[in-house]
DNA sequence: GGCCTTGTGTGGGGTACCGCACAGACCAAG
DNA sequence: CTTGGTCTGTGCGGTACCCCACACAAGGCC
């Protein structure tokens, strides 16, 4: 929240070899992202990629009779906007700011030409795609599978890797349109992980104060999907921090 | 099930440049896969990318408690060992063999060699990539907020689409191990489905008789992955079939 | 034909989650 | 302090799906 924004709080591009992160940053226009803000409608062609440093986005699909549902969160960790380098230019689902903060935005025309050079961009972005297909199937075998319960402690988990401190500004009915369950469902949840002093909250406004707690209670998706992702990253970094 | 087995047959090979596929062609090995036949192991290192053309591939998670789901299936509009090319290797899920049919095999280094020259076999790949990302997060969506009569039309129907004709071979409590439900639950939709005289089945055996009333049954999450996949790989089509 | 494996049908009891309706509690703005 | 809108707590009835148990039917095999 403080603090300069700086391109290297994304670790993708951290992570980049710094001849071509230093040929990107011209291009990198930083960017104040407000809840709620909707970056993609479905169906329409991206004009950016963002890279966020303290932003959240959510990957959001609406169904017709207007249910909703997460099927991947994108944070300082990502990118958000791989359909323009997989070549389909759009996508069905929609890009929802999930929690406020900067991003970095890439022109698409800049994104795909300097991903088609192959280098160690093409590789890193590839390798992140998988651990977001990764995050999408987990997301498809919790949902199937796992209670209300287990699936909050996950989400919480994913956003809090995402985010500096331990507090999440984000209210129960936001929590619940994510998870695609009743706002009334999360209130139950919530109010038994407050009791057993797990998280605290008020008003829009969730604090994490056990982090082990979170993972005894959370399902085995956020570890495979966490798992997953450093696998993929680490074994590029070309950089160290 | 007849006929000399083909390449083409694969609509990823078949939407090849003819020089691209002729350079790719003496390295596909066909290869029979018999039902239930696991051809990824989670987390294992692949070894070769498989090219359906009458065998469906179903990639499946089994939880730590022993539930299954699958996030998405490869017929023969696809590909299954995407992570090759994607840099991982490697995925937590499986590959399971959901009908026996045929598929030409590919080893792994010469796919990561073709792949890395950039050319339309990588533009194609990628694409189908992102066609696959649409159908893990449309599983997603649909596992959340869709009945399993919903869901079972949709499944038969993206069966249906990778298969010559009108008849899967199937129990019921396969069916029910890949949407993840109880074989019960899908006994119960089938008997309906059935009273309607929109499928017809004895053990082991679903022959669809009505496929629009199975379109009228299922929810959008069919119509989305299906022109998704129209979409992305007919404006990358080299070759006229 | 008779057997036996494997698939399918049926029922009863339990529960997690939904949908709705409304009450109370917080906090910001006047 | 009051007001008002937003967020959170709670209760109740409904239901879709789960888990378990068992009965029956189909079809391959001898």
């Amino acid at each position: 929240m403080a603090a300069l924004p700086n391109p290297s709080q994304n670790h993708l591009l951290a992570a980049l070899p710094t001849a071509e992160f230093e040929a990107l940053a011209p291009h990198l226009h930083p960017v104040s992202l407000a809840l709620g803000q909707m970056l993609y409608e479905p169906g329409e062609q991206l004009q950016h990629a963002y890279f966020p440093t303290t932003a959240i986005i959510s990957l959001h699909y609406v169904t017709e009779s207007g249910a909703s549902a997460e099927s991947a969160g994108v944070g300082n960790e990502g990118m958000l906007g791989v359909s323009l380098f997989m070549g389909g230019d759009t996508t069905p689902s929609s890009a929802v700011v999930q929690t406020a903060g900067h991003a970095y935005r890439l022109d698409r025309r800049l994104l795909k030409q300097e991903f088609a050079r192959g280098g160690p961009l093409q590789r890193l972005l590839l390798r992140y795609t998988q651990a977001l297909m990764t995050q999408m199937s987990q997301t498809a075998v919790c949902n199937r599978h796992h209670s209300v319960e287990q699936q909050l402690c996950r989400w919480l988990l994913l956003t809090l890797d995402r985010l500096p401190g331990n507090e999440l500004v984000m209210t129960q009915e936001l929590v619940a349109g994510m998870l695609g369950v009743r706002r009334e469902g999360i209130t139950e949840v919530a109010g038994r992980l407050q009791a057993s002093a797990i998280i605290r909250y008020r008003r829009g406004h969730i604090s994490v104060l056990d982090r082990g707690g979170l993972e005894a209670h959370a399902c085995e998706c956020y570890g495979v999907v966490r798992k997953e992702l450093t696998r993929l990253l680490s074994e590029v970094r070309y950089r160290q921090e």
